[in-house]
DNA sequence: CACTTTTTGTATCACACGGTATAAACATGC
DNA sequence: GCATGTTTATACCGTGTGATACAAAAAGTG
């Protein structure tokens, strides 16, 4: 069997997904992601299956190499505060090392009204459900040591904390300074400080 | 001068707001603008001059009708507090109320990266700034009247309640519950309590 | 060199978009 | 009735969309 490889897939996956994070589902154009991922029409359509098919590729891939690398990278370092800190410092510093500003791919996904459809609606409520289980397990652990306040319920506080760090990833998108952001971001650590 | 009224311009305009508010900008389509307005394609573009115009005139009316009006009747309270905690009571309320889940057509606009247009990002960024300085003003008489407590900034807190309620109007629009909604209004309130 | 498979380059399709133009229907003022 | 200006109903125009089709070029294997 000649050929049995083709063009480098995962590379061509990545850049596709840099484009629909940035641009959204509907704003994406396919002649963006020819651009972008350099590769041909015809083989785009051949080895993704066509546009919302890449977009599903595209925000599951994100979903694993982002938000659950960094949740298991925070939930390993066995120390609850310190990992709610660091992730809140960083979003902030994602968001502003991203000169382009795309925010996150998950939270963009929930406002595209464009593209509700039962599996990516799924993706997305799945992402935020384990974000916001990070958070109550973490103030669960924090109070259960004793270096979390006893009187805060992790089950609404966690809820807060992700509502706070959507916001600053939204905020962070439109004409917040990095600053304003840092500062909610304290915030956020001082409730459950 | 035959002829001087027209059909109803406001009513018109009222209910092309609701398309934007609904759509977006870009998924707003002109055959949507017609047909729920009611009136004719030319004299669409000959009372409005155009899609973006429009749309310009519907946000404008919605700040004043909406937002200004709120806020306005929630300072003239001359009750900080309850002032802030009927805002967050409103936006869940007004979340709920709504089949369609539009949301805030101001928060949506923030995220609608089509629109960015710098007339569109000041009326935007204008609107943020007054929701904003209505949270800071409200501590900041709630402080001196004592009825808040003395040991939060009025400048972080502002920015933290302003975060939270677009991350009510955010969610609202997914797959959050609206107890889970009310949770996050209630722990807002908490934070100037 | 064949043979097979993938990639590429176009060409094309049917449709929707925003916007414009045109002509008839209409209501008012003289 | 006639003139004036508005609304309506269409018909377009140019462009961009996602998607498909197909011939030619390229690449690995026998």
């Amino acid at each position: 069997m000649p050929w049995e490889k083709s063009f480098d897939e995962d590379v061509a996956l990545d850049k596709a997904m840099q484009v629909f994070w940035s641009k959204g589902f509907d704003s994406a154009s396919i002649a963006d992601l020819i651009e972008h991922t350099g590769i041909n029409r015809g083989s785009l359509y051949n080895a993704f299956g066509g546009k919302h098919s890449l977009f599903v590729k595209a925000l599951l891939k994100y979903d694993r190499e982002n938000r659950q690398a960094t949740l298991a990278r925070l939930e390993a370092l066995d120390d609850p505060k310190r990992a709610v800190g660091e992730f809140f410092d960083n979003i902030v510093t994602s968001t502003l090392v991203d000169n382009e500003r795309k925010g996150c791919f998950l939270f963009n996904t929930v406002l595209d009204s464009g593209t509700h459809d039962a599996q990516v609606n799924e993706i997305v409520a799945n992402g935020l459900r384990e974000i916001e289980g990070f958070f109550r397990r973490s103030i669960e652990v924090g109070q259960a040591r004793g270096d979390m306040p006893q009187d805060i319920d992790p089950e609404s506080k966690a809820k807060t904390l992700l509502a706070l760090a959507l916001a600053i990833r939204v905020l962070g998108r439109g004409p917040y300074t990095a600053t304003a952001l840092q500062t909610i971001a304290d915030e956020a650590k001082q409730l459950i400080a």
